[in-house]
RNA sequence: AGAGGAAUGGCAGAGUGGUCGAAUGCGGCAGUCUUGAAAACUGUUGUGGGGCAACCCACCGGGGGUUCGAAUCCCUCUUCCUCUGCCA
């Protein structure tokens, strides 16, 4: 959430950011943003005045009864009563005047650093570095759909069976593979300075608020309505929110958490072959690295986690390209992503397995994310990256490893994890 | 799930209708003393909002109510503790 006294005081600049979003009528949105402040401060202003004199009010009544002047304390008490009418109207009108302005807040996406492309759609994302030799496959190469079918390691069958489509059973090798994943990238993220926290798969409202996910990414996560819980669809909600209402001492800066969770997506409006076998999925497992930082730090701290990802990729030995996110593109809440894709060379394409992200201080602020610094309190910045996400990390692994013999190499650095080096 | 108890500042813990944003202790910060440190002493130390400022307003788990006035009384929700039951 953008803080309405930057807005206030930036108004061209935010507008000028949500146009690169093509956010449509970004200039009548500021504008009915700082029409509706003004409205809330000058009620707000207005109700402190009454406060004030009916607390004096209540003082002098209490003065009163106390040197037994009843007489004058009852006419006083009269007089409150007008002064009580005035306030109560106050009051409502300032929480209308507060609700709306949070309503037309809540609209406005994060604006862009100024090192986002210009572009509407991922057709605009710069390709800002790519690495490793796309393999050459042999001639009876498989897509993973059907290697995995033949290997018998995820199956698609039983998941629809016991639930529904895009939860898959993974079995034997592929379980074990999946396992010898996890362990690698929590190892290196903690090798790397990240604490490793295994939180709730279910959070509450708040908390799908504090992230961004709520209110306009309702439809995206399941809500267990019985409970008014959601489902995570990243690791990055229940992580981000243990710091929600908190202020951290500088000295306990930077927060580097990370996280294995599953992750549930309903991703509704999904179609063809793009989400055919592992491409696509409601339940897949992830590795989240997080981190807070001091606004100053924040850059930094994403080419650290940039860096890591990359660093995860090339021990995989699967060729990865680089995208920065053009302004049409981002995500909702983020100033600047990076998102890395995987080549899956049996299907010819790339796959996103990552997406790093600098929030700055929009998470933060509906957070209160906060620290301390030279007596000030002062919004931090919020950042996440998977590191990895699993499943088309899989996709990859098993096309471009495949051999003649039909069997698929597994990367050196898994091997000592799942205890075998080939998948047959 | 049932019965009872509790929720106050970073922590501990007073406060049961009126100058209480809140005693006291610990912790934190600054200073005095000291060669340095400790101890001792002095001062300071919550969050948000409004105002150029002096200053004002709100907040004692959340929400609502009673009252001229609520941390204090009432209702409700949540969480925690103890006992009983159930359970991986």
């Amino acid at each position: 959430m953008l803080q309405t006294t930057f807005i206030r005081e930036n108004k061209e600049a935010t507008i000028a950011g949500l146009q690169k979003r093509y956010f449509s009528d970004a200039e009548d949105a500021v504008e009915l943003i700082i029409k509706l402040d003004r409205l809330r401060r000058e009620t707000q202003g207005e109700l402190d005045r009454v406060l004030t004199e009916s607390n004096a009010k209540a003082k002098e009544i209490g003065g009163l009864m106390k040197q037994g002047k009843k007489a004058e304390a009852e006419a006083a008490k009269v007089e409150t009563a007008t002064l009580k009418e005035r306030s109560k109207e106050l009051d409502e009108q300032l929480k209308k005047a507060e609700a709306e302005l949070h309503n037309e807040l809540v609209k406005l996406p994060n604006l862009p650093h100024e090192s986002v492309p210009a572009g509407r759609t991922a057709d605009d994302n710069v390709t800002v570095l790519e690495h490793g030799e796309k393999p050459t496959l042999p001639s009876d190469a498989l897509p993973h759909w059907d290697l995995i079918k033949k290997l018998d390691i995820v199956d698609f069958d039983l998941g629809n069976k016991i639930t529904g489509a895009g939860f898959p059973v993974y079995k034997g090798q592929g379980a074990r593979l999946q396992r010898a994943m996890i362990s690698f990238f929590l190892n290196e993220a903690a090798a790397a300075g990240y604490l490793e926290i295994q939180p709730p798969l279910l959070v509450n409202a708040d908390s799908g608020f504090g992230t961004g996910q709520l209110p306009d990414k309702e439809g995206q996560m399941y809500h267990v309505t019985n409970e008014d819980l959601y489902l995570i669809p990243t690791a990055e909600v229940p992580i981000t929110n243990l710091y929600r209402d908190v202020i951290l001492q500088e000295s306990e800066l930077p927060v580097k958490n990370v996280g294995h969770t599953q992750c549930f997506r309903r991703e509704a409006g999904s179609w063809g072959a793009h989400v055919r076998g592992l491409n696509r999925l409601h339940q897949f497992d992830k590795v989240e690295i997080v981190q807070i930082t001091k606004p100053e730090e924040s850059y930094a701290a994403l080419d650290e986690m940039v860096a890591h990802v990359q660093m995860l990729l090339e021990k995989l030995e699967l060729p990865y390209r680089i995208l920065r996110l053009c302004g049409g593109d981002m995500g909702f809440t983020s100033a600047l992503t990076y998102d890395f894709e995987v080549w899956s060379a049996a299907q010819e394409r790339w796959l996103e397995c990552s997406s790093v992200s600098n929030f700055e201080t929009y998470q933060a602020n509906r957070l209160k994310l906060r620290y301390k610094t030279e007596g000030k309190t002062q919004l931090l910045h919020t950042l996440n990256g998977s590191a990895l996400a699993l499943p088309r990390i899989l996709a990859a692994l098993l096309e471009n490893n495949q051999q003649a013999d039909g069997s698929i190499r597994v990367p050196k650095v898994l091997t000592g994890y799942c205890g075998f080096e080939v998948v047959k």
